[in-house]
DNA sequence: TAGATTGTTAATCGATTAACAATC
DNA sequence: TAGATTGTTAATCGATTAACAATC
């Protein structure tokens, strides 16, 4: 057990390492060093090695890090073998998305079932995962334990659907809504992703290229 | 014209003080202080004095700043007045849940058309926008200024459908796939959504506190 | 062995926070 | 005027980078 922080910086990186090294496994890779992993991702190897050495130690002196090794090292630390079980709140066109397409199990994540409203998708299965609803929702989560909510639902519900959340136990929401759900003094993990704060970056640093 | 770069955490906390002034607006609210904007977002106030700093002065002493005039000042920062051009490609669960549901406009950004391969799809509107046959692709950046491209199309053709975006003077792409389609030395903007990243550093976190 | 590369400590750099004169 | 709050400069803090002994 660690007894100070590791900085959210250093978090973020890890899926990014994470990607690569299953990129150089596919290509047959078993061994890469922090310079090289640097290289293939544009920082520098003592930021690697630095991030890694919170952990544990994972290299060899002169040889550098097994692919595989390495691999299942930073997937464990990111939690990826609790096989946390998750429901889908909200199965519209950004749900429906994620449940079609988004590999779940990939990110150790276990995915029970969905929820929406319209009767029109309720009973409906989509990549193996059934569609319940809402009304059920409540119920659900006491009868089941579930760790993390994602949620799809219109911002209009946004918030009322967060409060049932973390009303039967939820620890996490993986927030869709382009809102905020934040109660600062909540004990919830929240982490949103919102599209538009990614493309208004994007659309700065493309007004700033035009101006040069 | 600045002679210095401006921080990326800068940048990226300006669609969050938008995000909010805007919530203030709707409120009714007609002046924030950067005390008042700092609590609603859990900074601190002179963070966002030092971030406005940059661009402009907007603020008046002993007053703070007035809420429109303030998101008018954030959101020309940001581009939003550009008006770019867009087209997204790619058009299966997530192209068509951005084309429903995401306020392009909202962004300042003005998306043209979608481009799809499936015969399904081409010649249908969805939210007003048309899409067109991926073949048309090609041709339809060389004979119409496009400045941004969304790119939702499967892993598998990524790269050489970012090829093709490039090659016909594309300048930024707003990346869907879940992969990385750097070119280290390439001039093109990326800016990449990369569902996986935001859920492992969920997962991580969501780990640490079982631990606890 | 010699060369390579780790993990870690020290140095540097940049970002956040605090302080405060200016002034509405 | 007195109180509030800005914009900016200085101080602090933390993150990145460089250096290097250890060792495969």
């Amino acid at each position: 057990m660690r007894y100070y922080k590791i900085s959210d910086n250093t978090i973020r990186r890890l899926p990014r390492y994470l990607r690569t090294l299953e990129k150089l496994r596919e290509q047959g890779e078993t061994r890469i060093s922090s310079y090289g992993l640097g290289q293939l991702l544009g920082i520098g190897s003592s930021r690697i090695r630095q991030d890694l050495s919170h952990f544990g130690t994972f290299g060899v002196q002169g040889y550098g890090y097994s692919v595989t090794a390495l691999r299942d090292a930073i997937s464990k630390v990111l939690g990826m073998d609790h096989k946390f079980s998750a429901v889908l709140v909200g199965c519209g066109n950004i749900g429906k998305a994620l449940l079609c397409n988004f590999d779940f199990a990939a990110c150790g994540i276990n995915l029970m079932t969905g929820f929406d409203v319209s009767s029109e998708v309720v009973g409906t299965t989509h990549n193996g995962i059934e569609i319940k609803s809402m009304e059920e929702l409540d119920c659900y989560l006491t009868e089941n334990h579930i760790d993390l909510a994602v949620l799809c639902v219109p911002k209009e519900v946004a918030v009322s659907t967060a409060d049932i959340l973390t009303r039967n136990g939820i620890k996490a929401i993986w927030n869709f809504t382009n809102i905020d759900i934040i109660e600062p003094g909540s004990q919830i993990l929240v982490e949103n992703v919102h599209f538009s704060d990614s493309l208004l970056a994007l659309s700065y640093y493309l007004s700033e290229t035009i101006m040069d």
